[in-house]
RNA sequence: GCGCCCGUAGCUCAGUUGGAUAGAGCGUCUGGCUACGAACCAGAAGGUCGCAUGUUCGAGUCAUGCCGGGCGCACCA
């Protein structure tokens, strides 16, 4: 409600500052200091003063003369050297929230395409995959919140280098035929055993000149699709998906589609790009000097400085395609710009509608979105700048300015939370602030063993609480529990924050964690369940609260001021979609868990005498209640019943 | 060397695109369960916003320069 009433205000004053000055411009109003100076503040006599040249305070007195009356507002007041600030009229905005105004979400243009997860296929995923799933998945639920159509894309790299050293663990070092390590898939924790795998084969690459002649045989037969090495990557690749999909799963990330290197690779996607490329002169061929023989990319396209000669290699000079060239042509299928089109067929064990990119199957419409948003972590921001400029230079000008790099920085580990997992740090690594994950290393907490810790914990605590609870029942609640801990720890840090990652403060469910916010949600619910058990029916709140009732009832400044911070819930969604931080929608749902819980303390509901009263913080629960679940939906964080 | 990011309370972090008296969680200290469940609430202590110039009515926020830290800058992905 409160975005609804705040855009017809601006407009309000828009209108007027046109109509007096001229001035085209629509001012923005901000959150007023002080509550007690209203509910919201109008800074645009400092920006005319100017202009004008005349004093704010003057400008202001002008502006509030010609405005006249607003639907909704009170009263307008002069403060301070030239703000004005808005009052509201309690009765009828506590009506139209009643009324539900306002919550309509609007849709906007195209389709969205959100890519995010694209783990590599060779081992089990970490904290810092989770926080670009979390991330990605939060996004696609705040896009989906304001009425945007978004499809969900997770790239999988299956023809790979990390795979291929999976696969020369097993065909070199292990010994391991196909079927033994289909029964190493059917048997154990394929993902845990690939983790170790992959480190031991990255120690044996240090000192053995035949390992390295392993993975190029290895990478080659993948690529080409051959043999048994071909065989055992897709054994590993396929496998390991399925246990990335189940472990997003389990907090609660899904995907549309999962478009595939190697279809990239067999149905020549490449090809076609490579074609455009060299068309339109956006790749030239290097004559001379170290890239000599390769394919490359001016830097000039992707750099504000560089110098003389400083060039991107897209083809090599044995003929293969970098990552980057790849990556192009992905970003062309996106935007439906490569005249080649992926078959799908879909996956039955999911719990929900996914479809894999394949060879053969059926014709499906995804990719043909207007604008892209990718997922991946800061460091990789100079190739995702370099694959912008490959659409530009095919002068796809809008859908370069509509490829965004929605970047994050990486999950660390604090020196401390390495202590508490029993990894082994060298000197160097102990004076840090913290040290970087590594795969090679084998180095870093297991998505999976996070989660089993987090559930067992909450378990314990929602044990001791509801002891008379059946088991399994205790079993889902703890899990709900853990993931919002989870989730909210990967959402509560603004995206270019390096989280320097700590067990004991990740599995933590007091102050500002996910938890916290559940608890407030299971409250307000058990009043209401309350009122039922005592015979009590949930009344019929738009015949009892007329707006007269809110407007005695809104006299009450406290109340004002909590109803008012829930009725923000949109627009704080709204805010969070147009600055791209998930982490404003997380801190928005802690102020909302903290109004409710002052709430909760403050107004015993079911005890009061006064029916009016009574009847309207039956509906300030409700609306509590209401505002806080579709909150949590968007943070992807379930409200248990009980805990 | 060049590019990007960061430096705010003891610790971990916010700060609504330049606005009014800089906030939260954790930790510390004090108080609150005869319950709509205390995974909570009320309160206290705690700040030279890295340093220095500048821009203007106004700077944690913008510019420049330093200091300190991180990450990139492959014929790897």
């Amino acid at each position: 409600m409160f975005h609804h009433l705040e855009k017809s205000i601006t407009e309000a004053f828009a209108a007027l500052l046109e109509a007096r000055y001229g001035v085209a411009i629509a001012w923005g109003t901000e959150q007023p200091k002080q509550a007690a100076f209203g509910e919201l503040a109008v800074p645009a006599a400092f920006q005319l003063a100017r202009t004008l040249k005349k004093p704010p305070r003057a400008i202001a007195q002008e502006i509030v003369d010609g405005l006249g009356a607003v639907p909704g507002v009170a009263a307008l007041e002069i403060a301070g050297n030239g703000y004005i600030n808005v009052r509201f009229d309690r009765g009828s905005y506590g009506e139209a929230v009643l009324r539900g105004d306002g919550d309509a979400s609007r849709s906007s243009g195209g389709k969205l395409i959100v890519e995010h997860t694209n783990i590599n296929p060779n081992k089990a995923a970490h904290i810092g995959h989770l926080r670009n799933a979390v991330l990605g998945d939060t996004f696609v639920r705040m896009l989906r919140f304001t009425g945007n159509q978004v499809e969900v894309q997770n790239y999988i790299d299956n023809t790979g280098v990390q795979v291929a050293d999976v696969v020369v663990g097993f065909r070199f070092l292990e010994k391991k035929s196909p079927a033994q390590v289909r029964e190493l898939i059917a048997g154990t924790r394929f993902d845990y055993v690939c983790w170790d795998l992959y480190a031991k084969v990255s120690q044996h690459y240090a000192n053995s000149e035949e390992a390295k002649q392993w993975r190029a045989r290895t990478l080659h037969a993948i690529e080409a699709n051959e043999g048994e090495l071909a065989e055992l990557g897709h054994l590993v690749a396929d496998a390991i998906v399925r246990c990335h999909l189940n472990t997003m799963w389990r907090l609660g990330i899904a995907y549309d589609v999962l478009p595939r290197e190697s279809e990239i690779l067999h149905m020549q996607f490449w090809a076609k790009a490579f074609e455009q490329l060299k068309e339109r002169g956006a790749i030239y061929l290097e004559t001379e000097g170290k890239n000599q023989g390769c394919w490359v990319m001016a830097a000039t396209a992707f750099k504000e400085q560089s110098e003389e000669g400083d060039s991107k290699v897209i083809v090599r000079s044995n003929g293969t395609v970098t990552y980057v060239g790849k990556d192009i042509a992905y970003q062309l299928w996106k935007f439906g710009l490569l005249g080649k089109d992926f078959r799908y067929r879909r996956l039955q064990q999911e719990p929900y509608e996914l479809w894999v990119a394949s060879g053969e199957g059926e014709e499906k419409a995804f990719g043909r979105g207007s604008r892209v948003y990718n997922v991946i972590d800061s460091r990789q921001s100079y190739l995702q700048d370099v694959v912008v400029a490959g659409l530009r230079a095919l002068h796809y000008e809008e859908q370069a300015k509509n490829s965004i790099h929605f970047s994050y920085e990486m999950v660390a580990l604090s020196p401390r939370a390495c202590a508490d997992l029993g990894i082994e740090l060298s000197e160097e690594d102990k004076r840090k602030a913290y040290v970087e994950v590594s795969g090679r290393k084998g180095l870093g907490v297991k998505a999976d063993d996070l989660l089993d810790k987090l559930i067992e914990k909450a378990y314990e605590e929602v044990q001791s609480r509801n002891g008379d609870q059946p088991e399994d029942r205790n079993r889902a609640v703890a899990e709900q529990i853990a993931v919002a801990a989870l989730r909210y720890f990967m959402l509560k840090f603004t995206r270019n924050t390096v989280i320097a990652f700590d067990l004991q403060e990740a599995l933590s469910f007091t102050g500002e964690t996910g938890p916290y916010l559940q608890y407030a949600a299971v409250r307000a619910s058990k009043i209401l369940a309350k009122l039922a058990d005592r015979g009590g029916a949930m009344p019929d709140f738009a015949a009892l609260l007329p707006r007269e009732a809110f407007a005695r009832q809104l006299g009450d400044e406290e109340l004002w001021q909590l109803l008012l911070e829930a009725s923000k819930m949109e627009s704080a969604v709204e805010r969070a979609v147009g600055s791209g931080e998930p982490s404003h929608v997380a801190r928005f749902a802690f102020q909302l868990g903290q109004a409710f819980n002052t709430f909760y303390q403050k107004y015993p509901v079911l005890d009061e005498p006064d029916a009016e009263r009574r009847a309207f913080l039956l509906w300030m629960t409700a609306y509590f209640r209401s505002q806080l679940e579709r909150t949590l939906r968007v943070l992807g964080i379930q409200a248990p019943e009980y805990m």
